[in-house]
DNA sequence: GTCCCTTTGAAGTGC
DNA sequence: GCACTTCAAAGGGAC
């Protein structure tokens, strides 16, 4: 466990450091402070005005911090909201259940992820899932079914290889083997009987703290939420729903009719009754789109995004991606931690599922414009190994973590060293920017950076590359550290969108 | 009707 | 090995 945060972005700093600071983890203790609530309502909402104003001003970053001083305060008075609100939605969840109890037609919200969401996390002691935090029951279904089977394809019998529900396609292809998940029997372990209660779907869901409140504002988002929305993914297309039935009896969200954009909504919603009222599609059976699992980004940004519209008012999901983003990034170390177990426990399970399935097999799927490669020169700092060999780093342990990939070397532009841990091959180690001043995500322009990245380079104390060690058990997210490298933002969206736009270096800092 | 935008993360591609 | 690309979700907007 402990090797599983030092490799988490957020959670890689040893003892009282503090990516998340401390104000950050005081909500997760404290539940009472309304007066608190009522006097932050001023300056958030206050935010609020600028923030849509401006979405993805970088000006925002005055405000941003200020945001964050407050979180604290903020995240305690969530906390309460959050409460609430998660006894609505089990209300609304019950209510909904019933009335699928009643034979109708489930057409509820779209996918929303996978069963093992819903069950108790073994990684998160603490977390929501333990057994200190809410359940909520999770009523048995009908029908003869297997609580589970009906949801999704985590029942023994879908694990099996030799599953007669498993799609000729899907079995696996001779030759290719996926090493099988050491512990998703733990993971997904059913009751006894197959009947009873599971830990709660919506227990981490429905409980997030927010370090900032969308649009660095806070505001009562119960009224606004709408039913059925995606944040009630889990309880209603998880545990009720049809959704992501395959035509082969497999219900699994990930698989999908290849008919182009939304089709994964498309088929949440009207893909079950279409094959049961549409035999001429059963004529001519396209291969079914198996989507690729949901990062820890996208499983939060599809439990969030149906908050964030009510709290924000926008509807447009580029803002609120942005929104998203950034609160992403305002997470703590903890609240990220379950996405990012929920995104690895979703990919062991997806490479359950279709043992044969690659991302390749998607690749050409959308059509993407080709994109322009626009030439940054004036921010092109050179490459890593450009980097190490300037100042004379070890090529194999020492790296200029901020310009791998698509990212620019700050230091490297700013003539400092480079020194941080790749964590490509899990073996990343603390980065070389602490994780106070990775927090929160915040835009510079290489200009904001020349003062604070020469400070940063002499604050920096001597890079310890003797804690590169292997994880063990938890696999990380090679780009968990992505915070502590430096992010990007991408000039206007006149000069082309995409990886090969122009990109600015940025800094992350409090 | 199709693609873009916008985010982060995972994985594939190409050199 | 490394940089880059694509896809995953979402839905309004542009064309």
């Amino acid at each position: 466990m402990q090797q599983f945060y030092t490799k988490m972005p957020q959670l890689n700093s040893g003892g009282g450091d503090d990516l998340g600071a401390n104000d950050e983890m005081i909500a997760f203790k404290d539940e009472g402070e309304q007066e608190e609530k009522i006097q932050e309502n001023a300056l958030t909402e206050r935010d609020l005005a600028d923030l849509k104003s401006s979405l993805v001003n970088e000006s925002e970053i005055s405000q941003n911090a200020g945001a964050v001083a407050d979180h604290g305060a903020i995240r305690r008075a969530h906390a309460e909201e959050e409460r609430a609100y998660t006894d609505k939605l089990a209300r609304d969840h019950l209510e909904d259940l019933s009335k699928r109890q009643d034979g109708g037609m489930y057409k509820g919200p779209a996918y929303s992820g996978y069963p093992f969401l819903m069950l108790p996390d073994p990684y998160l002691q603490n977390g929501p899932m333990s057994p200190s935090s809410n359940k909520v029951s999770v009523v048995q279904q009908s029908h003869g079914m297997h609580p589970l089977t009906s949801l999704l394809p985590y029942s023994n019998d879908h694990f099996n290889p030799n599953s007669p529900h498993l799609p000729a396609d899907m079995s696996q292809k001779p030759g290719v083997h996926r090493p099988q998940s050491q512990d998703l029997s733990g993971f997904y372990s059913l009751p006894p009987g197959g009947v009873g209660q599971i830990t709660p779907p919506m227990g981490w869901q429905s409980q997030p703290v927010y370090p900032i409140a969308p649009c660095g504002f806070r505001q009562p988002y119960s009224s606004g939420l709408p039913a059925g929305s995606s944040f009630s993914r889990f309880p209603h297309s998880l545990m009720l729903g049809p959704p992501g039935m395959h035509s082969t009896g497999i219900p699994h969200p990930a698989i999908v009719p290849p008919s182009g954009k939304h089709e994964h909504d498309q088929y949440d919603r009207n893909m079950y009754v279409k094959q049961h009222q549409e035999p001429k599609r059963e004529k001519e059976p396209k291969k079914p789109v198996i989507k690729k699992p949901l990062n820890a980004f996208m499983l939060y940004m599809k439990e969030m995004r149906a908050k964030v519209i009510a709290e924000c008012t926008l509807k447009e999901s580029a803002a609120i991606n942005q929104i998203l983003g950034r609160r992403w990034h305002a997470l703590t170390r903890e609240e990220q931690a379950k996405y990012y177990e929920l995104a690895r426990k979703e990919r062991q399970l997806h490479m359950q599922l279709y043992p044969s399935w690659s991302a390749r097999d998607n690749y050409g799927k959308k059509k993407r414009r080709k994109r322009e490669k626009q030439p940054d020169s004036n921010l092109d700092p050179g490459s890593p190994k450009k980097c190490r060999a300037r100042f004379g780093l070890n090529q194999q342990t020492d790296w200029c973590d901020p310009c791998r990939r698509k990212k620019k070397c700050i230091r490297y532009l700013q003539g400092g060293g480079c020194a941080s841990p790749d964590s490509s091959d899990g073996s990343a180690i603390d980065s070389p920017l602490s994780p106070t001043d990775a927090r929160p995500h915040l835009h510079q322009t290489p200009e904001d950076l020349a003062g604070s990245a020469d400070s940063f380079l002499r604050e920096q104390p001597p890079f310890d590359l003797s804690a590169n060690t292997k994880p063990t058990g938890l696999s990380v997210p090679s780009s968990l550290d992505s915070r502590h490298r430096l992010p990007t933002t991408r000039q206007p969206s006149s000069s082309s969108s995409s990886s090969s736009s122009v990109y600015s270096a940025t800094i992350t800092q409090t």
